[in-house]
RNA sequence: GACUCCGUAGCUCAGCUGGAUAGAGCACCCGCCUUCUAAGCGGGCGGUCGCAGGUUCGAGUCCUGCCGGGGUCGCCA
């Protein structure tokens, strides 16, 4: 049980004794430290439903707590706050417990989920720019907490590969090299089993393509029909499309497993595209799917709406699907094969109106309820001009050369401190690209997922502070002091015995650990982790500072020392691995 | 125009169901390596919480209006 939680439910009695509701023992860490360690504001909204005095009722809820043996301190202060203190031996057992613990006192969910979690979402021929940093980092890490907590989660890339910009591909192509069989409607196969184009071609074409068809309707209408067709199984597109898929997948795969993103299914939208025929099919049937200007479509408008939401377009006029239709689809595929509690999806916030219009539409068609679909959309990325981001140049950054930038400061800052002395090239390369990643990661987790999102490389490779490195750096340092101390025979961790200050806020924030799981979870938001993540590895910073353990001579003091800095070093690392930013051995 | 997100220290941002003296990091100034990694630790400077009303014992937080910015608004994704 989380201490918070444990402490709740005793203030929550002493409530309860009083003839009040026992939910206002809600007790939380002291937002006055130099006060007391917990609080409880319960007194205050107890004498405000009773129409009576808050300190009246905090006196009364306050003399019951005062026998606890767990309690050093029970005050009460300002207009009826409940102050709350622990003993050091009460915190001592706590923190036993803690480190006998493998999460290190990590939150378990009690009511675990099987959820379907959708990040990533890369076009193929595009190469990843910084748009789609987001979604993989945060992705990644609601995917590791998730299943941290004790929830399955299947993580799917969600691969877009059915849309128009296949089709401006083909015709792009086609205009470069137009002999190739795969335009010959004579021809009907086989086709080579060589892929005509490279991925280099292929981000070569796409911008080309995407320029042209802006620039002139009639590409764009060329570019619709080929889609149109590539859909409707056009044999000679569907082979050339497939050569698409499959060069353009090997740099992807590649990209994401650079930034630590693994995903557990590579479904694309075509993959359901078998499964849009029958259900649209279905839902005209039931009334549910509609003609409407040459198109068919989903009403999801309600009379209660604020704003208009115009309907979901399955088909098009001209036939072709729409990514409302492939996601729709996607749902059915869903639940047809895991059925899952819930289909969570990390994208941009801009798709907001999108997703609730297909979430409506799901539940609408009766294919999953609306309310376990969850679109965990995240800030916009603007430049520091607060404008989309874009390069010096005007165009976008590719992740690729984002994630070298930061890998190379990384490795200067390295030399500059002289850590890297004695390092192999490989482990300071290794070292370098770990450091890197995380300030990256970091930068990005420790804002809250919906903050709309100022990109700034300055930020990205600053490595002081509140960073990725930091919390590296901490990390490091509790494998080395505890390196030395084994080296030195300074005993095994021992009981633990709180006497220093430095002592009882490192064991107090350990505690901690916890509710900062929970909130994540529960919110959806990473940033409350990296938030624990932050105030531990500063709260060991000052334990090792003031604190010495390796030539420390009282044998007690020394291994309780030893006990809390493995917790401490162990409950980081734990943290870094859901954050998906693990340690260098040294650095 | 409608809807939506936002406006907190010089900069980038926290602030949980309204609660005590609004917090971090960076930047700037001062101090700390003959002792476990100074990417660290301690101290200082810095805020009419966009503006104006309202609800409340109590508002950065809730309500209304205004100003300023981002975003979205049917056959792109």
């Amino acid at each position: 049980m989380l201490l918070t939680e444990e402490l709740s439910g005793l203030v929550g009695r002493a409530f309860a004794a009083e003839g009040y509701d026992a939910a206002l023992g809600a007790v939380r860490v002291s937002d006055r430290p130099d006060l007391a360690q917990f609080q409880c504001n319960g007194a205050l909204a107890a004498a405000k439903a009773a129409k009576a005095n808050p300190r009246a009722v905090g006196e009364k809820i306050a003399a019951r707590l005062k026998d606890e043996s767990m309690f050093s301190e029970v005050s009460l202060a300002g207009p009826g706050f409940i102050n709350l203190t622990l003993t050091d031996d009460a915190l001592a057992s706590r923190i036993a417990a803690l480190a006998a613990d493998h999460r290190l006192g990590g939150w378990t969910a009690t009511a675990p989920e099987t959820v379907v979690l959708d990040y990533g979402g890369p076009n193929v021929a595009k190469p990843l720019h910084v748009g789609h940093l987001r979604s993989a980092i945060i992705g990644e890490c609601l995917k590791r907490l998730f299943r941290f907590v004790g929830w399955t989660v299947y993580g799917d890339i969600h691969l877009g590969d059915w849309g128009l910009p296949m089709g401006q591909l083909i015709t792009e192509l086609k205009r470069e090299q137009p002999s190739l069989p795969y335009f010959d409607e004579a021809i009907s196969g086989p086709y080579p089993d060589a892929s005509p184009v490279t991925l280099e071609d292929l981000e070569r074409l796409y911008p080309q393509a995407s320029a042209a068809c802006k620039a002139d309707e009639a590409r764009a209408a060329e570019a619709r029909q080929a889609t149109a067709e590539l859909q409707a199984g056009r044999p000679g597109y569907r082979a050339l499309w497939k050569h698409f898929i499959s060069v353009s997948r090997a740099g992807i795969e590649r990209e994401y497993d650079d930034l630590g993103a693994t995903f557990d299914w590579w479904k694309g939208e075509a993959d359901v595209d078998p499964l849009i025929a029958p259900m649209v099919d279905k839902l005209r049937a039931k009334g549910v799917a509609v003609e409407d200007k040459g198109a068919v479509v989903i009403r999801v408008a309600r009379d209660d709406d604020k704003k208009e939401y115009p309907p979901l377009i399955l088909y098009k006029s001209d036939g072709g699907v729409m990514y409302g239709t492939t996601d729709l689809a996607t749902i059915v595929d869903r639940v047809e094969s895991v059925n899952p509690d819930r289909m969570l999806y990390v994208v941009d916030g801009r798709q907001r109106d999108h997703f609730e219009q297909v979430f409506r539409a799901s539940d609408i068609a009766g294919i999953y309820p609306k309310d376990r679909l969850e679109h965990l959309w995240f800030g916009t990325m603007n430049g520091k001009d607060g404008k989309p981001f874009k390069t010096r140049a005007g165009g976008v950054l590719k992740l690729r050369d984002l994630i070298d930038m930061v890998e190379e400061r990384a490795a200067e800052r390295l030399k500059e401190s002289g850590f890297a002395e004695g390092y192999g090239d490989d482990e300071a390369a290794e070292v370098a690209h770990r450091v890197g990643l995380a300030a990256l990661k970091f930068a990005d987790l420790s804002n809250p997922r919906t903050s709309d999102y100022i990109f700034d490389i300055d930020r990205f490779v600053a490595f002081e502070g509140k960073t990725g490195p930091y919390l590296h750096y901490a990390s490091v340092r509790v494998r080395s002091v505890l390196k030395k101390a084994e080296a030195a025979d300074a005993g095994a961790p021992g009981p633990i015995l709180i006497t220093e200050k430095e002592e009882r806020d490192l064991a107090l924030t350990l505690l901690q650990f916890g509710e900062a799981t929970k909130d994540a979870v529960e919110k959806r938001l990473p940033h409350y982790l990296c938030e624990h993540a932050f105030t531990l590895a500063q709260a060991f910073s000052k334990f090792y500072a003031a604190c010495r353990m390796v030539d420390e001579k009282d044998d007690a003091i020394r291994t309780s020392r030893l006990s809390l800095a493995t917790a401490a070093g162990r409950q980081l690392d734990v943290i870094l691995d859901v954050l998906g930013m693990p340690a260098p051995e040294q650095m």
